[in-house]
DNA sequence: GTCTATAACGAGATAGAC
DNA sequence: GTCTATCTCGTTATAGAC
């Protein structure tokens, strides 16, 4: 990568070449959430965005390095929004009640959703799996992440192995998309929050010694 | 159908269509599980059947109603097989128990797997969606019925909604072999299974009436 | 019921004009 | 950098011999 010249270049210069890019980029985005893995042709792509097909050859080589480089770019955005969103939250119920939140919006947006398709379209490309793990990496450390806050100075912090929790947690979320978008119900999806909330209270209540039931 | 006469055919004929038929649902199931959704043509089932291509639509009509019967089918037949495991499990230790043995044993059957691909495949297609959606209840009911089993007689049994925890832990068993068979990583299913057992030795003890720290 | 052969089409990818 | 045109291959699916 070179450093532009400051002299010569006051911004960052995005050729005409780099808003391209980013257009694939985008429409490989929809095209997944929209048709899944088995409908993200390069032809069904170059729809989406209005673009030549010849393009996203030109630009990425191939449609799998396209998703390739579709989920990592994702991947990272998406990490840094809801990364900001669970910033202070130090209470797990504040936590579950954002988790929904997020969980209900990207339903729509599909992030999530996309992540899982790719990871069942590499089920039998390992190149691809590699990077599809790679980018499912900082989603699992941002789920550690909000356990570390809201658990943080808890009596029971030391015994928590938060790595495996936010495993679990991430897989869980992954599963959960897939099957709420393929069976949409939001009251479902309520219950299952209004469940969470329950266990989140009755661990708090439990944590804090007093007793479950009375 | 027909009732065969019985002084005609003592036993119910399975004639050589009908075993055909399974060898091609065998073919698809194998085929699903080893390649993905993405991988799973009429030529690639065919081959890994070792019959002739042709015979899927002599049998099936389409490769995806060849699919559909193929999860409808196996759904049936694998839940079946762990309805038997969890009979007579009362105890919430044995159910992790069981659950992490037959978590380890679908990883090599991959009957979850299937399902999370065909999942994944469903995406584009509504009618596909919907026989998914139909094959995936019986999981969650399984789950269901285990989860009442372990709660029978607790004194929290009825607060806790069973349907939705069912929901939720047969989501994350698909998310989880998802993100399994994309990174084995037996250590990672130790750590998971030894942290629901925590988990599981909590409640267990918090439910007791006793408290958790001491 | 199973085979071979092939039709009809969509896929990934490339050449070459602009 | 983007376009049209095209090649090649794999795909679903069918026709017709056996």
């Amino acid at each position: 990568m070179t450093v532009p010249n400051v002299t010569e270049v006051a911004v960052p210069s995005r050729t005409i070449g780099d808003i391209t890019k980013e257009r694939i980029l985008d429409a490989a985005f929809d095209t997944l959430v929209d048709e899944g893995i088995t409908g993200a042709s390069a032809r069904a792509i170059a729809a989406h965005g209005e673009f030549n097909q010849a393009l996203i050859f030109y630009h990425f080589g191939s449609v799998r390095d396209l998703l390739i480089a579709t989920i990592e770019r994702s991947s990272q955005i998406q990490v840094e929004r809801y990364r900001q969103r669970i910033e202070g939250i130090t209470d797990l119920s504040d936590l579950v009640h954002v988790a929904a939140t997020l969980h209900a919006e990207d339903m729509e947006r599909g992030s999530i959703t996309m992540v899982a398709q790719l990871m069942a379209g590499a089920a039998s490309d390992p190149e691809m799996g590699h990077a599809v793990v790679q980018a499912f990496q900082p989603w699992i450390d941002l789920v550690e992440t909000a356990l570390r806050q809201v658990f943080a100075g808890s009596p029971i912090e030391a015994f928590l192995p938060f790595g495996d929790m936010a495993y679990a947690v991430s897989s869980l979320f992954l599963g959960l998309e897939l099957v709420s978008k393929l069976a949409p119900d939001q009251e479902q999806d309520d219950r299952l929050f209004s469940m969470m909330n329950m266990v989140s209270g009755m661990l708090e209540t439990v944590i804090a010694g007093q007793p479950l039931l009375g």
